[in-house]
DNA sequence: TTGAAAGCGTTACCAA
DNA sequence: TTGGTAACGCTTTCAA
């Protein structure tokens, strides 16, 4: 059979230029010059193995003299799978998070998946209306930051029925599978360490965000239980920086903190706590000592904090991307809830 | 008329359960309970002003009713209008590229567009595939990094006839928009301003990327023309970390490199570096002066290098993004080429 | 191994 | 202001 014409081209040859003409290469073309049928075209491309050898060289001729390019639109709207991925971060501008999504990428690329990213700004709300704006494109699995999520939020996700991971947080009720660490037993094991290591005076600099928050209650709390201590609070905001950390660390020492530790609640408050303390002549860390959170790539071996939490964004990212893509390919999960634990980095002091 | 059935339904029925059925709920679902043609719910989502206010009710109640939600691939391939704009980076983890990505989603979510990610690695291969995967999306515009691209991406950007934004550089043959500034110009302004400042034992850590090599060659040619100097060069990788600015620095000292000023390829570096200084009791900047780039927020004034190239991540990301929209919209853009400049910021010498 | 027909959920085009 | 009809470009389903 010849398909040198099909019953579209016909119509738009009757109807003049008045049908809706893309210019753009389909498959139709493709078919015809290969003299095939559409649907074998379609199969040359998702299913080599199902065209016999020489269809396929004939297709992919085809498929280069013509410079075809899928449509995946139209590929998702017919297979109902969009090979979209959908990542909910605060914000890129924080660097944990960019990196998270970097291995995160990485590795759905590996397997033919795009990301379709939404910042939140750490709003709720925000959250909410973007799930909204991500899921009309139908994606094939969602990521999101954190485990609290508001009610419509949770409707909308469930109503998709596609797979979820939350990051970044544990949860015993993740809406499908939670990724992440605990954030009381953060803030309940640096308390327990710097105790153990003999401190008595204890401040914290820490970000206002929902995890932060967390970490540093059960810190405060654990200090007052088990040493009956009081510790010196600072909060900033939710973006931190470098400054941040400074002017944090300033309001410490100007309300009469002197010397002790502090554990700041990430490595870029705590690089600027640093640098507050260096320019007011604080011995690190004997006068000071300064505890970061994150151990951004490669900084934990060489900043002169005393220490650093470190937890491990590749594994976060990575193994984020392979519970979506297991749930889309229907393998059995074993895991819902998957603890990537931390590990507190001690620095030899030198 | 009474839309309580359509064609579909009716071969649904007549054929069983053997159509492919969603489960979801559609545009049909919506105009039938609200007894209109599915294209006035249409009408109603995307211009309601050209629908009857009561008309216009009706059909709301019944997409909160039904929790309808729009099927934005659907739409995409009717309007040929995917509201999806691609945006590829060498890296996420790189934070110069996650603020400049946020700015731009910020501004995109606006006005009703997502972002597609792609993440090339700083490779002009992997740029050329992933360009060929994001356009089969069909996206309205795309982003890319730099102005360096192989002749087939560029053919693919050209036969998509979509616009194209080409950011953090400049050139005078862009495919399209180009938004950035010239690293050619920072390499010699560093040079000149440290000639003028007098000194004469020059060092400089740079990344490997193209952009960061040719601030460094510039600025090497530069010193070498008008101040007869020659440079202490140390290389890094193109990712580049704290731990490399320390080892990047360690190396020009190690190799006989005294006192002086070292220009950093980014802020990221000049931290790392400055820890090295700091580590071997050099006095910052008496001894060794160190120059960043980037200015990473606010850390300008903070940081105690004594200089920092500043360019506006800020302004890069939203201008994108806004030349993008106008191109779509088919507004007249007078520039095609903008540069967005830098300045030389001098800190207080503490 | 290949194909015909129908459909995915939406919007463009014209007509009323 | 509203609607009928066809189409967007692909894949599913079933049949050969």
């Amino acid at each position: 059979m010849n398909y040198t014409e099909n019953s579209n081209d016909a119509k738009r040859r009757e109807l003049g230029s008045s049908t809706r003409a893309t210019g753009s290469v389909t498959l139709n073309d493709v078919a015809k010059l290969a003299d095939v049928s559409p649907i074998t075209v379609s199969r040359a491309i998702n299913q080599p193995n199902k065209v016999a050898p020489k269809t396929l060289e004939r297709i992919s001729q085809a498929i280069s003299r013509t410079g075809y390019f899928p449509n995946q639109l139209a590929s998702g709207l017919a297979s109902r799978r969009s090979h979209l991925i959908a990542a909910i971060v605060p914000t890129m501008a924080n660097s944990v998070h960019a990196e998270t999504i970097s291995f995160f990428c990485d590795r759905l690329r590996d397997s033919g998946y795009q990301v379709l990213l939404g910042e939140t700004g750490y709003s709720e709300d925000q959250e909410e209306s973007l799930i909204a704006t991500v899921l009309s494109r139908r994606p094939d699995g969602i990521l999101l930051t954190g485990t609290s999520h508001s009610k419509t939020s949770r409707r909308l996700l469930i109503g998709a029925d596609i797979p979820v991971v939350e990051t970044w947080d544990l949860t015993p009720t993740p809406i499908d599978v939670v990724i992440g660490f605990s954030h009381q037993h953060i803030g309940q094991a640096v308390a327990e360490y710097l105790l153990n290591k003999g401190y008595r005076h204890i401040g914290i600099v820490s970000a206002s965000d929902n995890r932060a928050k967390i970490r540093a209650r059960v810190f405060i709390e654990t200090l007052a239980r088990h040493g009956n201590i009081e510790v010196a609070v600072s909060f900033v905001s939710e973006l931190t920086n470098f400054r941040l950390g400074r002017e944090g660390l300033a309001h410490l020492l100007d309300n009469g903190f002197g010397e002790g530790a502090v554990f700041c609640s990430s490595d870029t408050l705590a690089q600027g706590a640093l640098a507050e303390a260096q320019a007011r002549g604080l011995l690190i860390p004997d006068q000071l000592a300064i505890i970061g959170l994150g151990d951004q790539p490669y900084a934990a071996h060489t900043y002169p904090a005393l220490t650093t939490v470190r937890f491990d964004r590749e594994i976060m990212g990575r193994r984020a991307a392979e519970a979506l893509l297991a749930r889309i390919n229907g393998e059995p999960v074993t895991e819902n809830c998957i603890d990537i634990g931390f590990s507190i980095l001690e620095r030899e002091t030198t």
